[in-house]
Formats: C-alpha cells, sequence, structure tokens
DNA sequence: ATGCCCATCGCCCTCTGCTGGGATTAC
DNA sequence: AGTAATCCCAGCAGAGGGCGATGGGCAT
C-alpha cells in the first residue's frame, strides 16, 4: 500500500506496477520503464562513471554508490551502531543482519528441511547439501566444493609449495589445520578436574599430554613377570599366555578333530594345514640345492 | 516530469571455526 | 592382529564486507 502527499510521487509509483517500458536504448534495443535507468543503463555501455574516488581507480554512476565506496575503503565511517555490542556498520541493512544475531530470529527457513538462517545468502548456500551442487573446481585436480574457502584450503594443503604449519606452543607437535590444533589443544593440552590413572604405576595426571609422555616412560620395561619362573616381558597378552605353560591350559579347540591349543594362531595354523582343502602352504626352495622348506631357513 | 539524493533490497564474496568420517599411526 | 589415538580432510554454518540496482522524498 503506498501513500504520498504528492500528485507526482504517485503517478511515479503507478509507473512502478506498470509493464510499459517506453524508453529504448539505441544501443542494444533493450526497453526501460524510466529515463533514469535509462540512462544508467547506457553507462554501462559507454562506461560512465561521473563519481570517481579521489582515493583509489574505482569510479561510480551515483554520488550515494560513491559515498558509501568512501565509508567502506577509505573514511571506515560507520554511521550505524549496535545498542548491545560494539558493532558498527556503512549500511542499515547490515545493522539489522548483524542484530540477528542477538535476537536469533531465523527469516529464511529451508522448504526441505528444518534448518533456517539468518539471511537469504545463507539459506541459498545451505540449499547445495540438498541439491548437492558442488559450483568451485580446483585448478588443478579438478575436485569439486559446494564452497569457495574450502576450495581455497584444498588448494593451499594438496597444491602449493609453502603449506603453512601450526606448530602446538606446549609440544613438539605441527599440525596442517589451525582447527585441528585447537582440537589438538583440547585433547592433549586442557586441565582436566578428574584425576587420569598410569596404566603401569601409581602416577596420576590432570593432563592427557603429560600422561601419554609418562606411560612412554614405562614402554622398555618387562613389566609383566611370571610368578611361577623368572619371565618377564612387556606385554599382557604375551604373559596370559606363557602362564598357560604352567597350568595347561588349552582354551582353543578345533572343530573337527577336538585337538586343543594354547593359542589362537596355533590353533588356525592346525586347522588350514589338516582341514582347509583349499590351503596351499607356503614354502621356500633354497637357491643352491632345490630342497624345500616351509619357513625361511639357511640351508648349510 | 525529472534530477538529485538517500534508503533499501539483493546478490556475491571472504574469513572463520566446528564437525565427523576415513586413513594412518602407535600401542 | 586388534584397538585406540591421532591426523587429514571435506562439509557446512556463522558473521561480516562490498557493491549494483531500484524506489521514493524533495526540489526544481
Amino acid at each position: 500500500v503506498f501513500t504520498s502527499s504528492r500528485i507526482s510521487s504517485f503517478n511515479r509509483h503507478m509507473k512502478t506496477h506498470s509493464t510499459e517500458k517506453p524508453h529504448m536504448c539505441h544501443l542494444c534495443l533493450k526497453a526501460f520503464r524510466t529515463v533514469t535507468l535509462l540512462r544508467n543503463h547506457i553507462n554501462t555501455h559507454t562506461g560512465t562513471r561521473p563519481y570517481k574516488c579521489g582515493d583509489c581507480v574505482m569510479a561510480f554512476v551515483t554520488s550515494g554508490e560513491l559515498v558509501r565506496h568512501r565509508r567502506y575503503k577509505h573514511t571506515h565511517e560507520k554511521p550505524f551502531k549496535c545498542s548491545i555490542c560494539k558493532y558498527a556498520s556503512v549500511e542499515a541493512s547490515k545493522l539489522k543482519r548483524h542484530t540477528r544475531s542477538h535476537t536469533g530470529e531465523r527469516p529464511f527457513q529451508c522448504s526441505l528441511c528444518s534448518y533456517a538462517s539468518k539471511d537469504t545468502y545463507k539459506l541459498k548456500r545451505h540449499m547445495r547439501t540438498h541439491s548437492g551442487e558442488k559450483p568451485y573446481e580446483c585448478h588443478v585436480c579438478h575436485t569439486r566444493f559446494t564452497q569457495s574457502g574450502t576450495m581455497k584450503i584444498h588448494v593451499l594443503q594438496k597444491h602449493s609449495k609453502n603449506v603453512p604449519k601450526y606448530q602446538c606452543p606446549h609440544c613438539a607437535t605441527i599440525i596442517a589445520r589451525k582447527s585441528d590444533l585447537r582440537v589438538h589443544l583440547l585433547n592433549l593440552h586442557t586441565y582436566k578436574a578428574t584425576e587420569m590413572k598410569c596404566r603401569y604405576c601409581t602416577a596420576v595426571f590432570h593432563e592427557r599430554y603429560a600422561l601419554v609422555q609418562h606411560q612412554k616412560t614405562h614402554k622398555n620395561e618387562k613389566r609383566f613377570k611370571c610368578e611361577y619362573c623368572s619371565y618377564a616381558c612387556k606385554q599382557e597378552r604375551h604373559m596370559t599366555v606363557h602362564i598357560r605353560t604352567h597350568t595347561g591350559e588349552k582354551p582353543f579347540t578345533c572343530v573337527s578333530c577336538n585337538k586343543c591349543f594354547r593359542q589362537k594362531q596355533l590353533l588356525n595354523v592346525h586347522f588350514r594345514k589338516y582341514h582347509d582343502a583349499d590351503f596351499i602352504p607356503t614354502v621356500y626352495q633354497c637357491p643352491k640345492c632345490s630342497k624345500s622348506f616351509s619357513r625361511w631357513v639357511l640351508c648349510e
């Protein structure tokens, strides 16, 4: 509903509803509703941009565009101030958009899912997740991407010579992506209120990195000692198998002949050798005497 | 009716950071 | 060999910058 105290404004407004386009471009025959629109169009043919910026090469069709450009690029004057935070903008529409980050208002609803965005561009970008459209292509390997930024990172990490690296400030780790460094810091260098115990001794830690480093000091210890003999080993599973030589336990039974084994691996070898018709044993042949062996040995 | 100017709409862009899945490495 | 930890990577959303185009108030 349009109202105006001036008849001239009313008449001009009514023309916006008309499909009549009486003003034609003499260069390309395209028609326009008003002389102003025609003039602006002709300017695109002639390259006429009368409002030139004094500080850079940019030039504009209208004075308003020049003022706005100068605010963005040179004077940094931002007349529209947010009442909640420090944000200020050159244009009112930007402040309006910004305000939605305080109010949480999401006026642009996706028609295919529950997502709603705060501005039209994000909704448009989101719709690519439904359409599968990938408008950005890597010029080197031709992989396609939904967003230009993702492609940019890809080119930087995959096809650039000077790939940036991020050094962890707390340890020697070097990580390719800034966001991954954040994950590293969170997982390994964040103080945890609950104590983390060493798997091998009574030491406790509040930072995972310190715990992991400490546990490495146990690496070469033969921590597992047999209670029946002098045997010691690094891994618990080796000790489990060794203990069976004392107890006589043979938990792995062959399903075909009921023969029992201490180790699963021994059962597997037995089964393949005696019960698997398709099994072809590996044969190692001596290059000097042509004698065959079931494993690699030096022929005397 | 038209020119000037400002407000507004709309589009596209970049930078930023989080997430989760697959690959790789360490144990 | 199996599993847990870690790394690498693309997908995706949040926030904000910049500019072209159009509409309408006001003066001429």
